[in-house]
DNA sequence: AGCACGCCGACT
DNA sequence: GTCGGCGTGCTC
């Protein structure tokens, strides 16, 4: 009998049992746990063995299944590591099928030929592919390109390479960005669709996919952040685009931003990366000016389309008249638009009508009774939702603090009110509302995608599912609603996700011949953000942004962990928050800040405090972290959450 | 992830 | 008085 590490893709960490014969690592068997039998993998050195060898559990079987590869098992180990997470979820996500049923003959889908088309470049483009050529071995790149600079033909050569050389490719997207469009593109260039990998596809497209990726017999996975952890036995590059995306850092389950985590996948292979970017993220800006990744630079419009003229609205000049969200200069402009036949695009990040809902007679605001945070009123569905736990409720007649008959007045603006505004405004317009909300599945999607194609809709209004990626030739009028909007909670990276969003949205206008024009309204319009977006000044943006950061010794110029503390009991949670700071180790370069209620206080009636944990770069966080947490007793009715690098700050 | 154990609210 | 709700702990 030998002993054996077993880690089961559940929320543990490895466990030993005994095998009649020594396993390779990697082999899948079967094990008694609880009194439940789960799959789990061989796993390499015990993490602990003090546990008495004669209480070890004989394993059940050894699975007929080939090894999970080594690469994919070092992987796990590091982002648990990493993130400070226990091994086995982490190994989940790498197991995502049911690996019990995957067939040994998965369907594949056809190899993309790299030959299938040759497609045209500008002198730019051709400089472009030849330095993303050059890049061998484990090296980063910055593919920086405007928006409409046809970066994704660039990379594409990358992979036609790639594929020549008979290696696997990955490529991430953002899921909203995996469209009909993006795949249509794909195919155009190499014949064929590539193999998808994302939340929605069926269990046996998984378990296929999963397969054909093992065996190597698929060499192209398009997917979102999970297809990091697909079991690639053949790596050869690995491209992220829109890296600077928010929607790469995975904010439950495990903690991980996936950008930063291909990074360390594509070092291990190792292979080069590309980070493909309009709008880089302030690190890999900074990394890719200092030299660290190489800054490839697409600065030029694809056949001559031309980036739209931007106007700053003062919305603080009021008119005369009845309160409107939309100026007399934005609804000129649309007047225009549709007179001209050409389409147009009104932006706000706010599903719902109004954003609160509040008594005339007593000033009583109707908030979640789960979350600290208001009920946003939709009309569509005559509800009020919590948008943060999913509450609804219908809109009361009475209030319920004054007793007071029909004296509730919306406040605020979300989509559906400026669809309403738009109605009024140009009633002979064909308005579509379009949030995350009112688009059920990838197919309606589609559909709405193609009646904008073919001219059915004259004015979109929607959020920010309407402002990545998508291209509509025929929309010449980006008008955001509230441009201030994300700048209000002031945390560390508000600066930078307004400036690539509004940068983002405004890029959707003037992908065409006609010239685009993009107007935002706002009662700041000294903002030096938007100023540089006016003036379409990225540089002095980030010159500005790096200096603040650098004092503050912000990231990327220092590191940044939080630990989140929640708990139904208030005061129970607010003392292990305390305690938690006081045990903090003292330490040259390492600063404790908080406990602070956060941001939103209450949610799904658990109480939430924050600690910032900011400590300069030659330090390891994790290996202060996990030895001061581990000290301090948590009551088991409080949970601590550590999140490594925090976007969120909620 | 499951599954058992344990402590407070509703009901015959 | 008991049934059972879920919230919590444990699995080599």
């Amino acid at each position: 009998m030998q002993q054996i590490t077993v880690l089961c893709p559940l929320a543990v960490d490895a466990y030993d049992y005994m095998a009649p014969d020594s396993l390779p690592v990697g082999t899948f068997v079967r094990v008694p746990l609880g009194r439940k039998h789960v799959l789990g993998v061989v796993w390499d050195s015990p993490i602990n063995q003090q546990l008495d060898a004669q209480k070890l559990k004989p394993i059940d079987q050894v699975l007929p299944l080939p090894l999970l590869p080594q690469q994919t098992i070092q992987f796990v180990n590091w982002v648990a590591k990493y993130t400070l997470s226990k091994l086995g979820p982490v190994l989940k996500m790498a197991l995502n099928p049911e690996i019990e049923k995957i067939s040994k003959h998965p369907i594949v889908f056809d190899t993309p030929r790299p030959d299938f088309k040759q497609l045209d470049f500008s002198e730019q483009q051709k400089q472009a592919i030849k330095q993303l050529l050059s890049l061998r071995g484990f090296n980063v790149a910055l593919l920086d390109g405007i928006t409409g600079s046809g970066k994704t033909e660039v990379y594409f050569e990358a992979i036609a390479t790639h594929l020549k050389q008979g290696e696997q490719v990955l490529v991430l997207l953002p899921e909203i960005i995996l469209t009909t469009a993006w795949l249509e593109r794909f195919k155009d260039r190499f014949g064929v669709y590539p193999a998808l990998w994302h939340s929605s596809i069926t269990a046996k497209t998984r378990r296929d996919t999963w397969e054909a990726v093992r065996s190597g017999a698929s060499r192209v996975i398009v997917g979102a952040r999970s297809a990091l952890f697909l079991p690639f036995q053949n790596l050869g590059l690995i491209v992220i685009d829109e890296e600077h995306d928010a929607s790469f850092k995975q904010e439950d389950g495990v903690l991980y931003n996936a950008r930063d985590m291909a990074i360390v996948r594509a070092k291990q292979a190792p292979c080069p990366i590309i980070l493909a970017s309009a709008t880089p993220s302030l690190e890999t800006y900074c990394n890719a000016e200092n030299g660290k990744y190489q800054h490839i630079h697409l600065t030029e419009r694809f056949k001559g389309a031309v980036l739209p003229e931007i106007e700053l609205v003062d919305m603080r000049n009021k008119e005369k008249g009845p309160v409107r969200f939309i100026s007399a200069r934005l609804a000129q402009l649309l007047q225009e638009k549709l007179n001209q036949h050409q389409q147009s695009l009104l932006f706000l990040n706010r599903r719902g009508y109004a954003p609160l809902v509040l008594c005339r007679a007593c000033g009583e605001k109707l908030s979640c009774p789960h979350c600290s945070a208001w009920l946003t009123e939709h009309r569509k569905t005559h509800t009020l939702q919590c948008h943060h736990c999913g509450y609804t409720r219908k809109r009361p007649d009475i209030c319920p603090t004054c007793h007071e008959q029909n004296s509730f007045i919306s406040c605020g603006p979300g989509v559906e009110r400026i669809a309403e505004e738009v109605q009024t405004l140009l009633p002979q317009a064909k308005t579509a509302t379009i949030t995350s909300d009112t688009l059920n599945s990838p197919k309606q999607f589609t559909n709405l995608l193609d009646q904008i194609q073919k001219g059915e809709i004259d004015i979109l209004i929607g959020t920010q599912i309407l402002a990545k990626g998508h291209h509509f030739p025929n929309l010449t009028l980006v008008g955001v609603i509230d441009a201030d909007m994300g700048l209000a909670g002031g945390d560390l990276r508000a600066g930078e996700r307004t400036f690539q969003l509004l940068q983002q949205v405004m890029g959707r206008a003037g992908r065409s011949e006609n010239t685009g024009i993009a107007v935002l309204q706002t009662y700041s319009p000294e903002n030096l953000i938007l100023k540089a977006l006016q003036n379409n000044d990225r540089n002095t943006f980030l010159t500005e942004e790096i200096a603040a950061r650098k004092l503050l010794k912000m990231p990327p110029f220092g590191k940044l962990a939080a630990i989140i503390v929640s708990g139904k009991n208030e005061s129970l949670t607010y003392k292990t928050a305390k305690n938690l700071a006081l045990t903090a180790p003292s330490m040259p370069g390492l600063e404790v800040l908080g406990p602070v209620v956060a941001p939103l206080a209450k949610l799904k009636d658990k109480n939430r405090y924050r600690l910032l944990v900011k400590a300069t770069k030659n330090i390891t966080l994790q290996n202060i972290l996990h030895p001061w947490v581990n000290r301090v007793k948590i009551p088991s009715s409080v949970n601590v959450r550590i999140d490594i690098d925090p976007y969120s700050f909620f």
